[in-house]
DNA sequence: CATCGCTATGAAGTCGTTTTGCTTCTTCCA
DNA sequence: TGGAAGAAGCAAAACGACTTCATAGCGATG
């Protein structure tokens, strides 16, 4: 995570011109319209193709009348009229993203990642998000006709029928973490290979008697580390046990009570995200059972949090900035016909902290936990 | 804080068609172009007008001609071209959001808020990151002229004049966190309040020898946060001391160390946010500090892991996925010219927990906090 | 000197939608 | 049945930028 300016929140009370009036277009004695190519053209005393010309610096023009171009179009502060360039170029030079409702740290960085791309490709990313209802994607898709040049959407919940049939066609589309849909590209979080190797750093460590803490049925990611988890165990000749979840705290903490409750022998608890495995430590810890001595609590995702719990949770993080990215830069590949780009999804990392037996880190200025793996 | 899906990361390493060819508009056989207005026009038999007015329901058109209409447009599944659209009714159902680099559950929050009231209103959502560059804002504001009918910004840490310069004319604007410029409306934090209401929290639960750990200068909330704290200190008839810090958890941890080391006499802290309380805590730990026996911590932002960590930190919450709610709203008034919307900040809440003397609350379901105020 | 060829420029058409006059078709009433 | 009022529908003109085609300028060449 490279150092970034933390954002707090702002001023005092300040509701400064909270009267109606001073807002909009009728703000002072500002020159109202914007300025056209046309104006820009008499300015100059040219013609618009020249300008045109002269901006976009496509075709010959005379040094002279360049000058005296860029001089007017500075004068009246022009800057071409995006909606009308987008309908001569039939390009936006925009991208669409559609998410689904996240919280915290996986909206800000994947959309992060996404803009960085984008910007330095010179697009723009218009975002929608899917609330609850997975009906609503397709609206969000079709407003988006003629704004945008490509979709990039998420939707591990989605089924791939609706979301099938509400693709545009014409458009390049890039999934993320959702379904396979058609032919159309796709990144997905290496969830099988990362839950592999939790499930095997806990078997290394000496733990035998697993449990699973699922997430929600239908949801892709949730399904495919219950699989991953299920084949790690078998590969390692032990018996498996999951226990379905939610993806949130309490769901972890419940998870946890019942496995108290029905007094089998676990000796490793692992959580499909770090909200269960959190809810998880906390109930253990109402419970006086010792993590990591008597249980190892394990999740996944690496969210801030986790670095926060005491004790500090084993994760497997996974770099969703990068994800991001790495989807807008295959979508604008595909959108300006530019060469391929590397197209894989960013490998996760194994974060070994205090609830798996890891030494708690010194907090430093660098926090470089990643080499981290070291037993007490 | 609303009950979410959370999100989780992908299906298994699943890269398919990550050959080049499937991408993009040579997708199969289907139909390549999308229809026009005027390709339903031909199918309906009608005109263009009369396609326009039929689908946008402006004026009358006989039952039987919109049907026709309507099936053709099915038929053909034709959404309007958007950006023709924003040409010729000079508006681009859009508004630019520009933010500074936010990470976590303030970026989320913020967008989701805005989003949420976007698309309630048949708003578009144009997002602009402006990177660690603040003259960069000057560029992404420029790139969305045309694109938008208005312009949400937050920069908290940009000189007034920058800013200012970079303003489009004829343009609605809606600051957020950012100082005063020209008659713009501003929604910002109370943070003043907010500061008040902890140092009073300190106050009456004994503390007597306060220092408040400052945000980096310049910074609209840290400057804002500061000077509530002496001023609140002053009204109290006791001694102020402030440190400089930077808003991150090791300048909280650094603080910390330095308060310990100059040996004077120290009750409380007060950091102007969470990462820094939170770095404050791990230091004091690592020296043996009591807290809050000996010294009570609080911070500022009431992020996710000041519920996590232990003890459990004492901080001020703000609704910002409201704040970034009502700035939409009070933007989209000003740009349909509909009524004035209320338009102020939400208010802070004080949330009390074991790092000033709070109980912890048992995690639960709901997690229902916010009144919770009760000393051990 | 006429011609060729090249560059710089301008006029006009295009993109897809909305909107404004204007024409045509109904329908109703005297 | 004639006329008028009103509803429906059409053609054409915006909107702003890009782009093709045609043309003017102009030096070099035969």
């Amino acid at each position: 995570m490279e150092p970034v300016t933390p954002f707090m929140f702002g001023a005092d009370v300040k509701n400064v011109a909270s009267d109606w009036g001073p807002i909009g277009p009728s703000l002072g004695s500002c020159a109202l319209a914007n300025a056209t190519i046309r104006d820009v053209a008499r300015a100059a005393s040219v013609s618009v193709a020249s300008v045109s010309r002269a901006l976009s610096g496509h075709a010959a023009v005379r040094l002279a009348t360049r000058a005296r171009i860029e001089e007017a179009a500075r004068g009246l502060d022009y800057v071409p009229h995006a909606g009308a360039r987008s309908l001569s170029l039939a390009k936006a030079h925009a991208i669409g993203v559609v998410l689904p409702d996240l919280h915290g740290e996986f909206f800000s960085e994947i959309v992060r990642g996404m803009d960085r791309e984008a910007h330095a490709r010179g697009f723009h990313l218009l975002l929608s998000n899917m609330h609850a209802d997975p009906a609503h994607a397709a609206v969000a898709i079709g407003t988006m006709r003629g704004r945008v040049d490509g979709l990039a959407i998420m939707a591990p919940d989605i089924s791939p029928e609706l979301l099938a049939a509400s693709l545009p066609r014409a458009l390049p589309v890039v999934l993320i973490n959702t379904p396979a849909i058609g032919a159309h590209p796709i990144l997905c979080v290496e969830n099988r290979a990362a839950v592999t190797a939790m499930t095997r750093h806990l078997i290394d460590t000496g733990r035998r008697a697993i449990v699973h803490i699922a997430g929600p049925r239908g949801n892709i990611d949730a399904d495919a580390r219950r699989e991953g988890f299920l084949a790690a165990m078998a590969a390692a000749g032990l018996p498996a046990r999951v226990i379905d979840g939610d993806f949130h705290e309490e769901g972890g903490a419940e998870a946890a009570r019942r496995l108290l409750a029905d007094g089998e022998a676990v000796d490793a608890v692992f959580a499909a995200n770090d909200m269960m495995a959190i809810g998880c430590l906390f109930a253990f810890r109402s419970a006086g059972v010792d993590v990591p001595d008597r249980i190892a609590v394990a999740g996944f995702d690496d969210i801030p949090a986790a670095r926060y719990v005491s004790p500090s949770l084993t994760t497997m993080r996974v770099d969703i900035a990068e994800l991001g990215a790495r989807a807008v830069a295959r979508l604008v590949g595909a959108i300006t016909g530019d060469a391929p780009v590397h197209f894989e999804a960013p490998h996760p990392e194994l974060i070994v902290r205090e609830s798996t037996g890891g030494r708690r880190k010194i907090i430093s200025a660098n926090q470089n936990e990643r080499v981290c793996y070291d037993q007490p």
